[in-house]
DNA sequence: TTCTCTTCTTAACTTAAGTGAACGTTTTTG
DNA sequence: CAAAAACGTTCACTTAAGTTAAGAAGAGAA
C-alpha cells in the first residue's frame, strides 16, 4: 500500500530506502470509510490529505445547498485552504468510498524538507504541476458550456460519472441536477437523430 | 523599479545585498508596450511573467472568438502553461498597458536555486499559495451565476472593470459582450428601485 | 420484507444567456 | 483629417438553465 505512494514519488525523484523509512515513520497513512467527514466547514486544520485509494470530494453549503466543487481520487492530493489561510474552512470535505490516504501536517514537512532537501524540490514541482493542471482546467470551464464541460468530462474522467451521485456532478459542472438530467436526454437525443 | 520586486519578496524571505544584486545581475527586468504579444498560440517558450507594473492577460481563439481567461496586474505572475507541459501554448499572452515585468526561465531558477537553497523555498511557498487563490477562485465561479460573478469582481477588483474593454471582461465572467451589457442594465435598474 | 430517504427523471413555467443585427461612439491608422 | 476598424449598447428572437413540483426507482435501515 506504502508502494503506492513511493511508486508515484518516484515519478519526480528517487528515494534511497533511508527516505522510504522516514515517510513510513510519520505514520501518515489511514484507511477511511465511505462518507466520513475529514473537514468541516468552520473548522481548523492543518492536515493535507493525498489519496492512494478511494475518492474524497470537497463541498460547501450555500442557502443550505451542498455545492460540490472538487474530487480527488487516486494519486491526486488536496491541501485545504484553510491550513494557508489559517481561517477556518470554507468548506467541507468527505470520502465518497472507502479510501486509503495519507494525512500529514507542515510540521512534518518542515522535519522531512530539513532531513532531505529534495523533498522541498518535490513538493515546489508538484505544486507547480497542480497549479498549471488547475489552470487549464479553469480555463477549459470558462470557455465552455455545461454541455461541452460534461462531454469534456465525460471523455477526461468517465469513472467519475460511475462513481458519483448525478447532484454532485452536476454542481461540479456547475448546474442544478435536473439540468444535468434534461442535458444528458439532450446529448442522447443528438446521438439518436 | 527593482525595488517593487524586492518589497514583494521581503513579505516570504529575507534578502542579502548579494542575493539581490545576483537577481538583477540576471538582467530580468524589461519594460514592455501595451498590445506587445508575448506568447502566441502554438509557440514554445519557457518564460515566465512577473507584472511589477502594468497588466498582461491570457487569452485563447476559439472558432476565431477571443475568449480571455485571465489578467495578471502588479505583483501577480504567470508561468505558461507550456513551459511545464512543454507542449506548444495553448493560448496567447499580451499586455493590456505599457508594462515592467520580470521575465525569467527555468534555467535561471536552477542555477539561482543552487546559490541560494531560500529561493526554491520562496517558489514552493509562492506556487503553494497561488494554487489556494486559484482553487479560491475556481470555487467561487463555480458556486456563482455570472451576475454575482459580476459584483464579486466589482468589490474585489473594481480597477479591472476601468482598465479592461468589456469585451474582455465579459469573457473573463464565462459570458458574451452582449450579456454582460444587459446584466449591468439589469443591476442598475434593481438598483434604482 | 417494508418503510423511508435519497436519488434521478420528467414536465411546465420563468428567467437569463446566446445569437444576429443594427446603430451610435470611440479609437486607430493611413 | 477622413476612412476604417473596434467597441458598447440595444432589440427581437432562440436556446438553455433555474425553479417548483410530482412521481418512479433504488439503497439503506428497522
Amino acid at each position: 500500500m506504502q508502494n503506492l505512494l513511493f511508486d508515484f514519488i518516484s515519478k519526480y525523484i528517487s528515494l534511497t530506502e533511508e527516505e522510504k523509512s522516514t515517510l513510513v515513520s510519520l505514520d501518515i497513512f489511514h484507511t477511511v470509510k465511505k462518507g466520513t467527514v475529514l473537514l468541516k466547514k468552520g473548522q481548523h486544520s492543518r492536515d493535507g490529505y493525498f489519496v492512494l485509494k478511494g475518492l474524497i470530494r470537497t463541498y460547501y453549503t450555500i442557502d443550505g445547498e451542498e455545492k460540490t466543487t472538487a474530487f480527488y481520487s487516486e494519486m491526486e492530493g488536496h491541501t485545504p485552504n484553510c491550513v494557508l489561510t489559517k481561517a477556518p474552512s470554507e468548506y467541507y470535505i468527505a470520502t465518497s468510498e472507502d479510501s486509503i490516504l495519507t494525512i500529514s501536517n507542515p510540521d512534518m514537512e518542515v522535519e522531512i524538507f530539513q532531513k532531505f532537501p529534495k523533498f522541498e524540490t518535490l513538493c515546489r514541482v508538484l505544486s507547480e504541476e497542480l497549479l498549471t493542471n488547475q489552470q487549464i482546467n479553469f480555463d477549459n470551464f470558462k470557455t465552455s458550456s455545461p454541455e461541452q464541460r460534461y462531454l469534456n468530462l465525460l471523455e477526461k474522467r468517465p469513472d467519475l460519472i460511475q462513481r458519483v451521485p448525478q447532484h454532485q456532478l452536476a454542481s461540479y459542472l456547475g448546474i442544478k441536477p435536473q439540468s444535468l438530467s434534461r442535458l444528458r436526454a439532450r446529448i442522447l437525443e443528438k446521438s439518436k437523430g
